[in-house]
DNA sequence: CACCAAATATAACATTTGTTATATAACGGT
DNA sequence: ACCGTTATATAACAAATGTTATATTTGGTG
């Protein structure tokens, strides 16, 4: 009876264009009309999905969130051995190349915004939360002391990937910045495993 | 002949009002109708001071990395030792009480805007680059590769403090995360020094 | 084919915003 | 006491936005 459509499918299509939005003009001006636009049709049809302009950022913030972990857990499967399954997720979690790069720019955005927006608050808690209990599996096996490791291998990562969001470096200089904070990372394992 | 005003003194309550209803309703929020009120007046006074909204958000942060590299300095002098000398500074740059919070927590915003504004961006890159250069001139005297050592330690700051500003801790809970992060820098001085 | 519900489009509305222009008030020098 | 300059207030405006309500289209089903 109804015109067939998938919604979840059809959510999914909003919230890669609010994230494509995002990234290209940021949170701010990412209105409903300019997100709508990216999708290819008018807010009618987004209010339709979300009842809220909050709902549609929450909802691409979570996504991110989403994608990003499962992103991880793949990377640590790849590896072999305790310490390169550790470092396969520390430099897959690092905007090392574009995709990352404006991935880490967006949720810089979106940790601006959580200042004074208590779900967006809320959902980078509980991404926050799983990040620190993924990162303490994985050091559990190689430190005594996981917990303090994982604080301050965590907040290196954080450091080094807001620089890299941060910088106005482009092209081969970009590329170098990063090569830089990736051999930051390893001379950092180095002193990590005594 | 003319009304007698400090027009910089002027300039600064503006700012101070700026940064105020920043940290209370965050950057996109703050209009320039909010900051004037703030001030006590209207705004007709505010864009006799600043002709756009741009330049009183620049002037803002600018006035903010101010008062922290002064901060930053006064808290160098006040230590006997080099390596006190930098414990203190690291110790000062963190978001150890409410002020510096607060402080971090527009910064955050800041950065989260200099995504997508070259001014707000450029203001941030000086700003990172003086930073840089008073921490590595700290090092210089621990260490003998103090450009590596300044980019860690640097990273593992901003990771720190942008783990606090983020935090949604309050009261008691929040300051124990305040010290576990003092201690967290305590524990990667010690590994710091070999 | 005709019908009906879901999907989408269109339109309207009240707010808010930055910006600009204009009017008023305040104060120092003559 | 008056005048001119600066500071401040008031007002107006167009643009943009979130939200809501109302058409209109679409496609499967009887």
């Amino acid at each position: 009876m109804p015109k067939s459509v998938d919604p979840l499918a059809r959510q999914e299509e909003f919230i890669t264009a609010s994230w494509n939005v995002i990234a290209r003009v940021g949170l701010a001006a990412a209105s409903l009309r300019r997100v709508a636009a990216e999708a290819g049709c008018t807010t009618g049809s987004l209010t339709h999905y979300f009842s809220d302009r909050q709902a549609l950022l929450t909802a691409t913030l979570r996504q991110a969130h989403f994608a990003a972990g499962k992103r991880m857990k793949t990377a640590a499967q790849d590896a072999t051995t305790d310490f390169g399954r550790l470092r396969a997720v520390l430099l897959e979690s690092l905007p090392l190349d574009a995709t990352r790069l404006r991935e880490w720019k967006v949720w810089l955005c979106f940790w601006g915004a959580a200042m004074n927006d208590d779900q967006l608050s809320g959902e980078d808690a509980r991404r926050y939360a799983e990040w620190r209990k993924l990162l303490q599996s994985l050091i559990a096996p190689l430190h005594d002391d996981p917990s303090e490791e994982t604080h301050l291998l965590m907040s290196m990562i954080d450091g080094l990937g807001l620089q890299l969001a941060r910088s106005r470096q482009t092209g081969s200089s970009l590329m170098r910045q990063q090569k830089a904070c990736a051999a930051a990372l390893d001379a950092y394992l180095t002193r990590f495993q005594h």
